[in-house]
DNA sequence: GGCTCGGGTTGGATTTTCAAACTTAAGGCG
DNA sequence: CGCCTTAAGTTTGAAAATCCAACCCGAGCC
């Protein structure tokens, strides 16, 4: 992928360049769950073979799988996160929720939380810790160079 | 978009299914920020016209933005979100935090939050409020037929 | 010898994506 | 009036990504 992104200089769209192409997202949720080896992977996304292993290579360069070798001869890999796949669960938890209500009619699965309930998730300001409202923001561009076309 | 997904039954999977696509998410990124019109989707984000207009059908059928005629003679349309759409502004700001941290250098842009500070931010389970960590957690599934392959 | 398992690769058809040019219908300007 | 601009797309033709099925290779098992 192009490194120099159109539009908007932003994160988000960082993100997305790096984890925002077909299956990347469901790769990195069935590693999660601790399905490590290829075949299973394929299995449970439901991804083309040969996307999965371009995809995983993807993921690996940008820093968000590790790949390990588990045995020579002949040679067998497993993926595990690293802490940057980790701290997707966050991007992973958001989309479910958002899924669980507008994306299905009833949710498939159901993440049972340590504290006795069942999860459901929340964005929350790290300094305050409340949840983040819309009107509550103010962007602020800090690239030079960029002009803001329209409002807002 | 096919509706019967491939791989685990997964809100995940039914949410990547509706917003996706290329461009999808950053369109929505867009009128979040108050931009309406087309012509100013298209240059921020960076996408070709025609993939942006089929992307804006599209998320007009899946529910998550309203297309609303601004003046006939000639026809003109604006964009908005619906309850959908303004729900997924919590996937967009856990991509915006983790595209900060592991995407880019140096953010190009920061949010101000209404409690004074730069917002950094959180996804917590609502029940018990504590920011949720990768081994709390215990996927039910619910799907009968969906036979687990592979560990976890 | 022939089966399965694991982690891919290869080939060829199908879809998507892309950038640029074009369309349609006003409105403003001189 | 003629010409430029704004707005929201559509059209075109070529390039890139995707998909599926089949193949490969080295073990280990029966």
């Amino acid at each position: 992928m192009r490194d120099d992104l159109p539009g908007r200089p932003c994160s988000v769209a960082a993100a997305l360049n790096l984890v925002g192409e077909k299956w990347a997202l469901l790769a990195v949720r069935e590693i999660s769950f601790g399905n490590k080896r290829f075949d299973v992977i394929a299995r449970n996304t439901g991804a083309p073979r040969d996307r999965l292993a371009a995809r995983l290579r993807a993921l690996e360069s940008a820093g968000v799988v590790a790949r390990r070798q588990y045995s020579d001869h002949p040679p067998r890999y497993e993926y595990e996160l690293t802490q940057a796949g980790d701290e997707l669960r966050a991007v992973l938890l958001a989309l479910r929720t958002w899924g669980d209500k507008w994306a299905v009619d009833t949710p498939p699965s159901v993440f049972g939380h340590s504290c006795g309930h069942d999860l459901d998730t929340a964005v929350i300001c790290r300094h305050c810790g409340e949840e983040v409202r819309s009107d509550e923001l103010k962007v602020r561009v800090l690239t030079p160079g960029w002009t803001r076309r329209g409002p807002a």
